[in-house]
DNA sequence: AATACTATTGAGCAGATGATCTTTAAAGGC
DNA sequence: GCCTTTAAAGATCATCTGCTCAATAGTATT
C-alpha cells in the first residue's frame, strides 16, 4: 500500500470529498443505483472494489448494507425490476371501447419507454443469462398478464380463417423488444424513428389477422 | 494439497484415465470445443481450472496451448462464428427465379437451425454484451450481406403505396430470431412447432407489404 | 464543550484465479 | 532395450476478490 493512493478512494480524484456520512437508508439506496449502473455495464461479475471507487467509497462499505455480493445483486435485480409491469395495463389492453390498434400502440409506447433502457435491457440480459429466477418469474408474469389478454383481444377481432396463436404475440413482442437489444445490448445505433417501426409492427400484426382500421 | 485429490483431474473420478498424449492440433480442438461447451453454459468468466476439470487434465496444460485466457476465448468466438453466415445464401436470397416466400421460408429454416442452439445463442450473446468487436462484425455483415439484399427483394414486389425499410427487415429478423432468445438465454419452452412460427411469421412481413402467393 | 452513537475507514485474511516454470513420462526411432 | 523428443503434470507465484473486524471520526444530543 502507500503507493499514491489513499484507502479513502474519495481522497484520490481531484476533489477531495472528505469522508460524508449518510443517514444509512440513503446510503443503501446511493450503493444500489451506482451499482445498476455499474453491473449494467460490466456485468454483475464486476468487483466490489471498482463499484467502491466509483461510490467514492471503501469498499467495505458495502458490506456494512449487504451481507454478501449476491446480497447487493438481489436488491439491483429488485431496483431494477420493480415497477417495470404496470398493474393497469392489462385493464387498457381489455378496454374495448378503445380500437385494439390504439391500445397496442399505447402500451408498447409505454412500454418501450421504459425498457429500452440500456440498464433495464442489459441487467435483464445479464439475469437470463444468469438463469436468475425473478427473470423467469417476470417472462411468466409478462406472458399470462400482458400477452395472454392480447391473444384473446386479437382472437376477438380476427378473421375467421386465420386462428391467432400465443406465438404470434410473442413474435410480435419480441420484434419490438429486439429493438432495444439491438440498441443496447449489440450496440447498433438506434433507429431515427423507433416509435414509428413500433406501429409498423403493429400494423402488420393486425393486417396479419385481417383487423383493419 | 495431499487433501484426496490428486493434481490431476483424469485421475480423480471413477474411471482412472491416466495421462494420455495427443497431438497438438488434436489437443487443442478439444480444448476449444470443451471451452465452448463450458463458456456457453456459465459465461466467459468461467474459469480455467474448472475448464480443465472437465476435460480431465491440468489447468496448466490449457496454457501451453493458448497463452492467454483472451486467446482461449478469441479461438471460441472464432469457432463459434464461423460458418454460420453461408457465402451462398445472398445469391439464393436473390434469386427471382422461386418466390420471395419460398426464398424467405429456406432461408429461415435453415438459419434457425443453425443458429436456434443453445451454445451459439449464448455465446453470440455473452460476447455481445463484452462488446466483442466479432460481435459487431457479424452484424454488420448480417446486415449487408442479408438483410439489405432482402430488402431489396421486398422493395421489388412490395405495392406501391408502402414502402418497406430496412426496419421492417430487421423486425422480421428480430421476431425469428426472439424465439431463440426466449428458448436459450431465458430458458423458456421450446415453441411445439418453431417452424411453423418462422413461415407465420414471413407470412405477416410479405402481408405487410401485399406480396401474396 | 463534552459525550455517545455509529457511519466509515483501514488493514488484513482466506480462497480463487491467471499464468509460469521445472519435472515427469508417453511414444516413436534407433 | 535405450535414447530423444515433447506432451502433460506438478508445484508455485502474484494478484485479485469477497468478506471481516477493530479503529477512527462525523454528527446529534445534552
Amino acid at each position: 500500500m502507500m503507493d499514491g493512493h489513499s484507502n479513502n478512494p474519495a481522497l484520490d480524484g481531484e476533489e477531495g470529498v472528505a469522508r460524508k456520512r449518510l443517514p444509512p437508508a440513503e446510503r443503501r439506496q446511493q450503493i444500489v443505483d451506482e451499482a445498476v449502473r455499474f453491473f449494467a455495464e460490466v456485468g454483475l461479475e464486476g468487483n466490489t472494489r471498482e463499484l467502491a471507487r466509483r461510490l467514492g467509497v471503501t469498499q467495505s462499505l458495502i458490506f456494512n448494507y449487504f451481507g454478501t455480493k449476491e446480497e447487493l445483486i438481489e436488491a439491483v435485480y429488485e431496483k431494477v425490476y420493480i415497477g417495470r409491469l404496470s398493474p393497469d395495463w392489462p385493464e387498457r389492453l381489455t378496454d374495448r371501447s378503445h380500437p385494439l390498434r390504439d391500445r397496442l400502440i399505447a402500451f408498447y409506447s409505454e412500454y418501450s419507454s421504459l425498457i429500452f433502457e440500456r440498464e433495464w435491457m442489459r441487467i435483464f440480459m445479464f439475469s437470463g443469462l444468469a438463469g436468475a429466477s425473478l427473470n423467469q418469474r417476470y417472462l411468466e408474469h409478462l406472458g399470462n398478464v400482458i400477452l395472454l389478454p392480447l391473444l384473446a383481444e386479437t382472437k376477438a377481432l380476427a378473421r375467421s380463417d386465420r386462428a391467432p396463436k400465443m406465438e404470434d404475440v410473442w413474435n410480435l413482442h419480441g420484434g419490438i423488444v429486439y429493438i432495444g437489444i439491438r440498441q443496447h445490448i449489440y450496440r447498433m445505433p438506434e433507429p431515427s424513428t423507433p416509435q414509428d417501426e413500433i406501429e409498423r409492427a403493429i400494423e402488420k400484426y393486425l393486417q396479419y389477422f385481417g383487423i383493419e382500421p
